[in-house]
RNA sequence: GGGCUAGUAGCUCAGCUGGUUAGAGCGCGCGCUUGAUAAGCGUGAGGUCGCAAGUUCAAAUCUUGCCUGGCCCA
């Protein structure tokens, strides 16, 4: 041969990489993005368009982002993406959650460490190393987001610590004083004796210790039913100081009770022959065992004979209690009694404990206040006046001992005993904690329909999933009123003043006015910085009124991002469209925004609400340090890349928790590789494509307008899924349309024409033209989910191609718009009959595979079958060259039923397929087996007629 | 214990209001190609549809219970 062949043959050719090296190029690209200000151009390309606020939900500022953060952001970043490029403005502005318990305890700990003592730093102080640390870790985390591909305003986020945030904040609390639904009220929080302190729940571990348990006798005073006449009900303890806070004892709607009557007393019992006593049944033997006595069951006592009656307290006629104890003690039906353990009614102290709180204030039981913080009791406490609970090095005081010989006293102890069990206990100081009554700040849910409201507002909202309507929907209506003051240091303060002649807050505007400007333009520290005198005015005295401390509830900031975020910024507006977390987002920040704003505004700060689930191992359990399955995001950025985790948030059924692990990132990496090649290819294949080649569809052949077809069915699938917010579904389609329609199929089938046909071809022309299309489509299309490798291609896609293409196109895939596809390129019947011809086309590579597994072809040029097919294949197949379609070099067409043997596919009923060998020569330029090719001999180019011709071109 | 929710091939997922041999992609095995080559093509093997009852002529699909997970509460 005189000259290489191969030189003639049109291979692809791209400088964009087969394997992406994402961990090196992704921090390139963001580079790019930033010199370019890619933000500052989507606005203004945005500009005039429709707004899409989606609300960023504010993360926690105090630690390095984990793989939850980055499913919640990267879907984020994704609908922002693919809404902005649908025809939407959709600015993004990142918010940060800095306030509260966790920041404060990093502080502590430094103090701790340090050797200090938290309350020896002065408050200002304290803020401002907490404000410190919550702005080192916003900065580390913005770092962190950005990595992951997110864009967005990151040199303008919104901190709730910001002075604008704080003074929007302590506005919001204004609101809730003036319309009344804000109240000072009393709870039971967990306290610490030792540390004087109330306790959140996460600042508490327990601990096993040994409590002396009781068994105490409340006489029916008052019954519904004679049963219960002259009879006692029995409840049992292990905390019997809270015995002067009892005010009601609660029974289970669904135990069966029973009368029993004492039949034998042991030596050192308690319990008196003839006595009646009330018990559920399945405890009953349990108590006589404990009671050291033997009991005869008596009447059946059902929970509705229990309904209504009246016990007395224990400690009812104490001589030195003045009548102290004197009041009616109710029995209360409570969800939560169980007769597992015990006896089946459970002593209600509203003071002391949630439950009985909660069972208190559905009956209107008063709240006792009993105990001080040192862990005494008020001077007011008959009896008990003094005594103490916890010492306060946190040791046993006496108030057990006292509650017990009262007991004794009075007859009512029926048995006593010891037990071990887990108990509460200070995190810090490992005290053994109580639950104590203090005086907290309410958002009432019955003021002004709160409640009603709120849930007319969920029925008002999308749900994505839908279910979770019925989540929150269940928790609004069940929920308590809302319990917004912290005893703490790090927050917005409830900025009030009490006034001191009759405790009620001040409710004068001017002076809730200076208050908040204050805040503006000094943060919340001027509520500690400043006199009183300088918010109260010149029409109020200071000495009047007390200042409160307590500072709001996290949640009620977070709620309050509408407020000032989504209000108060040009470039957003209330209600947004869209609100984004994970499920548990349903009892926090969903459920926070919700009452903040229909406490308010009287509606929802939302209009659509998506939900996500949560990440696990690839077993399906949560990630743990012990369990040594946890994935980290930065570890995944060093591994494979953003792309491949954005690849894994939407390939999965993230409307459920989302798996993740090795293997899953491995398969992730591998269907990346196929979105990846198929670029490469397109890249490779348009290389010195240009305008003038272009052809009209109306001129192509029918294979090029069955994709274009494909194309208008995949758009319509694409705005659809973008639409419903089902990214999962939309890299499905996309995936699968680059697996199977094109790699497999199109390229397969269009190698032949790409790589061999003159340029000048109209078939290779408008092989061209459509795979433009294509690359031009699926670059935009991946563009929200592979945030990098979209951008990769698409500025290779400019840097190879001329300069009327870079005049044309913007210079990143992100400032695109999916591209409009014509109407007309669908063609259903077009599309019907191409199911057909591949059909045909598996008969025909089925048939091939025997023979190349009995080593007669290698390659399927090697062969020319004979197809035997019905009229109805026969039509589908009209006007195309089946050879060219299965990749053989020849091919025969008979209509009729094949010859006995013949290769056949069970579902393609019909089609018959006989192998023949190709006849002729082999073309050196184009590999096909045709009688047309001359015989190899010296001085000759083995060449078909097409080749010949294509290569008289190539100069 | 309560509310919400899930359990389909090794992996990620489809399977609508019950109806022929349960599908797809990936991975895996085998083969081909060596002009997408640390790529591409073909082909094959993989499923007690969590378990057990029940309803029905018929259930992955409906009902109940149980098991194993998840989130939020208690």
């Amino acid at each position: 041969m005189t000259r290489d062949l191969k030189d003639t043959v049109f291979l692809p050719r791209t400088d964009f990489p087969m394997r992406g090296g994402l961990p090196k190029k992704e921090p390139e690209l963001l580079a790019h993005w930033a010199a370019i200000d890619l933000y500052g151009k989507l606005r203004q390309d945005g500009a005039e368009r429709a707004p899409f606020v989606l609300h960023d939900g504010p993360p926690y500022a105090n630690g390095n982002i984990h793989i939850g953060h980055a499913v919640n952001k990267i879907l984020k970043d994704v609908v922002i993406r693919s809404q902005q490029m649908q025809g939407r403005n959709a600015v993004y502005v990142p918010g940060w959650d800095c306030h509260g318990l966790p920041i404060e305890w990093k502080i502590e700990e430094k103090y701790r460490k340090a050797g200090k003592d938290k309350d020896e730093v002065p408050v200002l102080q304290f803020r401002a190393e907490c404000r410190n640390f919550a702005a080192e870790w916003v900065g580390i985390q913005a770092t962190e987001f950005r990595r992951l591909g997110v864009e967005g305003d990151w040199q303008n986020p919104y901190l709730t610590m910001a002075f604008d945030a704080e003074s929007a904040i302590v506005r919001e609390i204004h609101k809730f004083l003036l319309n009344g639904g804000l109240y000072k009220g009393a709870k039971p929080v967990m306290w610490s004796v030792v540390e004087k302190t109330a306790l959140a729940e996460a600042e508490v571990e327990y601990q096993d210790v040994t409590s002396p348990m009781i068994w105490v006798r409340f006489p029916v005073v008052t019954a519904p039913t004679p049963v219960l006449n002259g009879a006692a009900v029995v409840i049992w303890t292990t905390t019997p100081w809270t015995m002067p806070g009892n005010r009601a004892v609660a029974y289970g709607e669904d135990i069966p009770y029973a009368v029993y009557t004492v039949t034998e007393a042991q030596e050192g019992s308690l319990a008196k022959v003839g006595e009646k006593l009330i018990l559920a049944q399945a405890l009953a033997e349990g108590v006589a065992t404990s009671a050291k006595a033997t009991f005869a069951k008596g009447a059946d006592v059902a929970a509705a004979d229990l309904n209504g009656a009246i016990l007395a307290h224990p400690f009812r006629g104490h001589p030195e209690a003045n009548g102290g104890y004197d009041y009616p003690v109710p029995l209360l039906p409570g969800d939560h009694v169980t007769s597992d353990a015990g006896t089946g009614f459970v002593h209600t102290a509203p003071g002391h404990g949630a439950e009985d709180f909660d069972l208190g204030r559905k009956f209107g039981l008063e709240v006792p206040r009993t105990v001080d913080a040192d862990g005494s009791y008020y001077a007011h406490v008959p009896l008990f006046a003094g005594a103490r609970v916890y010492t306060p090095e946190g040791k046993p005081g006496d108030a057990n001992g006292k509650s017990i010989s009262a007991l004794i006293a009075q007859g009512a102890l029926l048995a006593k005993g010891n037990l071990k069990h887990s108990y509460p206990h200070s995190w810090r100081s490992k005290a053994p904690l109580i639950f104590r009554t203090t005086p907290q700040w309410f958002i009432s849910m019955d003021t002004n329909d709160l409640r009603a409201r709120a849930l007319a507002a969920i029925d008002e909202t999308q749900w994505v999933p839908p279910q979770g309507r019925n989540r929150i929907h269940a928790m609004v209506e069940s929920r308590p009123d809302w319990c917004i003051s912290r005893q703490r240091a790090w927050g917005v303060p409830i900025a009030l003043f009490l006034s001191k002649a009759d405790g009620q807050p001040l409710k004068d505007e001017g002076v809730l006015n200076r208050i908040a400007s204050f805040f503006e333009t000094e943060g919340a520290d001027a509520w500690y910085n400043r006199p009183a005198a300088d918010f109260l005015g010149p029409d109020y005295d200071p000495a009047d009124f007390d200042q409160v401390f307590d500072i709001v509830d996290v949640w009620f900031e977070s709620g309050s991002t509408h407020a000032f975020v989504l209000e108060r910024r040009n470039d957003l507006s209330s209600p947004a469209d869209l609100y984004l977390e994970g499920s548990d987002q349903h009892r926090g920040w969903f459920h926070s925004s919700l009452l903040e704003s229909c406490g308010t505004r009287g509606r929802a700060p939302f209009k659509a609400v998506l939900t996500h689930g949560f990440a696990l191992d690839e077993q399906g359990r949560k990630m743990s340090k012990s369990l040594g399955n946890v994935v980290a995001p930065q570890q995944v950025m060093e591994e494979y890349g953003a792309d491949i985790l954005r690849l894994w948030v939407v390939g999965s059924d993230y409307s459920e928790d989302l798996k993740v692990g090795k293997e899953i990132l491995k398969s992730n990496a591998d269907l990346y590789r196929r979105l990846r090649n198929t670029l490469r290819y397109l890249l490779g294949a348009l290389a010195d494509f240009t305008e003038a080649e272009r052809v009209e569809p109306a001129a192509m052949p029918d294979l090029e307008r069955w994709v274009l077809h494909r194309l208008a069915e995949m758009d319509a699938i694409v705005r659809q899924s973008t639409k419903e917010y089902d990214l999962h579904r939309l890299i499905t389609e996309l995936h699968n349309f680059c697996a199977v329609d094109l790699s497999a199929f199109y390229f397969d089938v269009r190698k032949d024409s790409l790589y061999c046909d003159a340029p000048t071809s109209a078939r290779r022309r408008a092989v061209r033209t459509v795979l433009e299309r294509l690359f031009v489509t699926l670059t935009a299309w991946l563009a929200p989910i592979l945030c990098f490798t979209a951008e990769e291609a698409w500025l290779a896609f400019l840097v190879e191609g001329d300069d009327a293409r870079r005049a044309a196109w913007p210079e990143s895939v992100h400032l695109r718009q999916f591209p409009d596809i014509p109407a007309d390129w669908r063609n259903d019947a077009l599309a019907a009959r191409w199911t057909v011809v591949r059909d045909v086309r598996r008969a025909v590579t089925g048939a091939l595979e025997l023979k190349r597994a009995d080593k007669t072809i290698g390659s399927s040029l090697q062969a020319h079958p004979t197809v035997y097919v019905q009229e109805a294949h026969q039509a589908a197949l009209a006007g195309l060259d089946l050879a060219e379609i299965s990749i053989t070099s020849g091919i025969t067409v008979m209509v009729g039923a094949a010859p006995e043997g013949a290769f056949a596919l069970a579902d393609v009923a019909g089609v018959g397929v006989v192998f023949g060998p190709a006849e002729g020569e082999k073309c050196e330029r184009c590999w096909r087996i045709l009688p047309e090719v001359p015989a190899a001999a010296e001085g000759v180019e083995q060449l078909c007629h097409r080749c010949d011709d294509a290569v008289g071109h190539h100069v």
